[in-house]
DNA sequence: TTGTAGGCGTTATCAT
DNA sequence: ATGATAACGCCTACAA
C-alpha cells in the first residue's frame, strides 16, 4: 500500500538488465538498427508485469517533449455529433499512442480557467468544437500547444487548423426550401439578445435565401431575445397572435424550434401544415420531439481527415495553416 | 516562432539572478523562512512576463509529484447536474490550484482506453459519476492515482471514498406516492433486457414500495426491454392495450418515461389523470416535456463536500475511505 | 547485444 | 538574501 511506485530501475533490477534495456522494450520505438533478443524482452516484459510498471508520464514528458495527450474542447450541452467526434479521436490517438481528454467550456466568462490545462502545456494539441473558437482568445493556447484546430466559420488565424460548416449556405437553403414549398411568411427566431446580422451567419443565410427570392423581409416576423425556452415560447406565441401570423419559422437553435413547436400546440396551430418549422444544431432531441424537428446542421460525419490533419500538426508545427470543410446539410423530419 | 521554449534559466538570466531565485519568486510555495525582498520579486517578475516564460508542467509534475490535474469521469449525455459537479470542480479545484478535465466514457467496453489518462499518472485524483463505477474495474486506476472518488451504490473498495444516492429509497418513495394517489395497477418499465431484480436498485424500490402497501406484483406489469426510445414506445403501448392496463407507471429511466409520454397520446390517454408517469435520473428534458415529467433523481445539490473529499484524500492518500451521501429526492413535475 | 551517462526543466536542500 | 546542486524518472546517442 505505501510501496514505493515502480521505476524503471526497479524493473531493471528485477529482470537482471540495465534501465536503458528496459526502456527499449517497454517503450522504446527508437529505431534500432537491430531488435533485441526475444529471450531479453520477455524477460522484461515479465518483470514488468510482475512489479506492476506503470511508468512515469511526467518523465516520459520531460523527455520526449511530448505529453501524448490531446484535448477536445467543447460547450456542453453536447449532441451526437460530438460523441462521434470524441470516439473517433480516440480511435485515431490511440493509433497514435495518444489519448483524450475533454475540455468543457461551461461558461465563457470561465474559459481561461478551464483552459488552463491547454495554456499549461498539459496537451500536445487541441480541437475546439463549433461556437467556441469566434469567442474565445486562443493566443495563449496556440503559444503552449504544438497543434490547434478548431470548428469556426470566420476564425483566420495563423498556425490554427480550420473546419468550416458552411452554417450561412446551410440555412439559406433550409429557408429556401420552406419558400419552395409555397411558404411566403418566414419568421426568423434568435436566441441573441438583439439580431445583430453582421454577427449570425445563420441569420445572414436566412437573408440571403429571401433576398434571392425577390421575398421583402417582414421585420415582424425576426425576433430575437428567444435564448431561454420558457422566453421563446412567448416570442412564438406572439408571433402567432399577429394578424398575419407566420406560415413557417426559421430558429437558430433547435431549443428555440421545440419552444416554436409547444407555442404551436398551445395555440392550436399545425405543424407543420400551418406553421413549418426548421431548427439548427440537429441536436439529439431532435428525433424525439413531437413532431421530429427539421433541423439543419451536421449529420453522420466522419471526423477522420480532421483528426488526421491534429496529427500531422503535431509533428510539424510548421506547417501552413489549412482549411478544411465539412457542411451542414438539411436533416429533414416531419416539422417542415 | 521556432524560437525555443522559454525555460527558468532564461528567466534566470535575464533578471540576473539564479533559477533557485527565478522559482521561489514564479512558483515557490515552499516555506522560506524569509520572504524576497520586494526589488527581487520585482525583477523576476518583470523578466518572466517579458520572455513570456510559461514554465513546464512535465518538469514540475516530475519534480512535485504531482500533475496538479483532476479528472472527472463520466458517460454522456450528462444533464444539469454534472454541469453543476463540473463547475464546483473547477471552481474548487482552482482554489487548490489544480485544473479539472473531464473524461466521457463513450462506451463501456473501451472504457479501459477512455481511462488511460488516469491509468498512466497524469492525474492526481478522479471523481466517477453515477452508473459508471460498477461496471469499470477500478483496480489499476487506484494504483494509478492518488485519490478517487465514486458516485456508487453498492461499490466498496479500499481507499475509495464512495458516494451514495440511496436510488432505491427514492423509488420506493416515489412508488409509494402514487400508492397514496389511490394508484394500485403501477407498471414498471426497465431499459435493460431482461429485468434482473439482484441489479437493479430502482426495481427493488419499486418492489419495496409494493410489499411495503401490500400490493400484489402483476408480472404483466413489469416490462423489460425499453433501452431505445422506440422500443419502450412499442412496450408502452403494450402495456396501454391490456384488457387492464395500468393507471400509472414507474420508469427505470426518463427516456423510457418520456416513451410512455408519447405511447399515452398515442393512445389517447391522459397524463396524468389515466396515467401517471414518474421517470429516474431527472434528466434535463424532464423540465421540457408535454406534461413535464416527474422524475426521481438529483436536484439543487452542493458537491462542495464531495469535491473537498477528494482534495482531503489526494493530501493524504492513507485517509480510511469514507462514505458520503446525497441522497435522491423525488422531483414534482405534472405527469404525476 | 547491452550498458553508461547526460540531460529534459523544476524544486528543495543545503551552503554561502 | 541568494546560489549551487542534487534529485525527480525516463530516453537515447554512443561506447563497450
Amino acid at each position: 500500500m505505501t510501496r514505493a511506485r515502480i521505476t524503471l530501475r526497479d524493473v531493471a533490477a528485477a529482470a537482471g538488465v540495465s534501465v536503458a534495456t528496459c526502456s527499449y522494450v517497454l517503450s522504446g520505438r527508437a529505431d534500432r538498427t537491430t531488435p533485441l533478443p526475444e529471450a531479453t524482452r520477455r524477460r522484461v516484459e515479465e518483470a514488468a508485469r510482475q512489479l506492476g510498471y506503470k511508468g512515469n508520464t511526467a518523465a516520459r514528458s520531460l523527455r520526449r517533449q511530448r505529453s501524448e495527450l490531446i484535448a477536445l474542447v467543447y460547450a456542453p450541452p453536447v449532441g451526437p455529433w460530438l460523441d462521434r467526434l470524441t470516439l473517433q479521436c480516440e480511435d485515431i490517438a490511440a493509433g497514435h499512442g495518444y489519448s483524450v481528454i475533454g475540455v468543457p467550456i461551461r461558461r465563457l466568462d470561465r474559459a481561461a480557467q478551464s483552459l488552463r490545462v491547454i495554456t499549461r502545456g498539459h496537451v500536445d494539441g487541441a480541437i475546439f468544437a463549433p461556437d467556441l473558437a469566434d469567442f474565445l482568445d486562443l493566443t495563449a493556447a496556440r503559444r503552449s500547444t504544438r497543434a490547434l484546430l478548431a470548428f469556426s466559420e470566420h476564425l483566420e488565424a495563423p498556425g490554427i487548423d480550420i473546419v468550416r460548416n458552411n452554417v450561412r449556405e446551410a440555412v439559406a437553403e433550409a429557408t429556401a426550401y420552406l419558400l419552395a414549398s409555397g411558404r411566403r411568411r418566414i419568421a426568423f427566431l434568435s436566441h441573441a439578445q438583439t439580431v445583430n446580422p453582421a454577427r449570425s451567419d445563420r441569420y445572414q443565410g436566412y437573408l440571403d435565401a429571401l433576398g434571392a427570392a425577390g421575398v421583402a423581409i417582414d421585420p415582424r416576423l425576426v425576433r430575437a431575445g428567444a435564448a431561454a425556452r420558457e422566453d421563446a415560447v412567448l416570442v412564438v406565441r406572439d408571433l402567432l397572435d399577429l394578424p398575419d401570423p407566420p406560415d413557417a419559422l426559421v430558429s437558430e437553435s433547435d431549443r428555440g424550434a421545440f419552444a416554436a413547436l409547444q407555442a404551436a400546440a398551445d395555440r392550436g396551430v399545425k405543424v407543420p401544415d400551418d406553421l413549418a418549422v426548421i431548427g439548427t444544431g440537429n441536436t439529439r432531441e431532435a428525433s424525439y420531439s413531437a413532431p421530429p424537428l427539421t433541423s439543419v446542421g451536421m449529420y453522420q460525419l466522419d471526423f477522420t481527415a480532421i483528426v488526421e490533419a491534429l496529427f500531422a500538426r503535431i509533428d510539424d508545427p510548421t506547417l501552413p495553416a489549412r482549411q478544411l470543410s465539412l457542411p451542414w446539410i438539411l436533416n429533414r423530419r416531419q416539422s417542415a
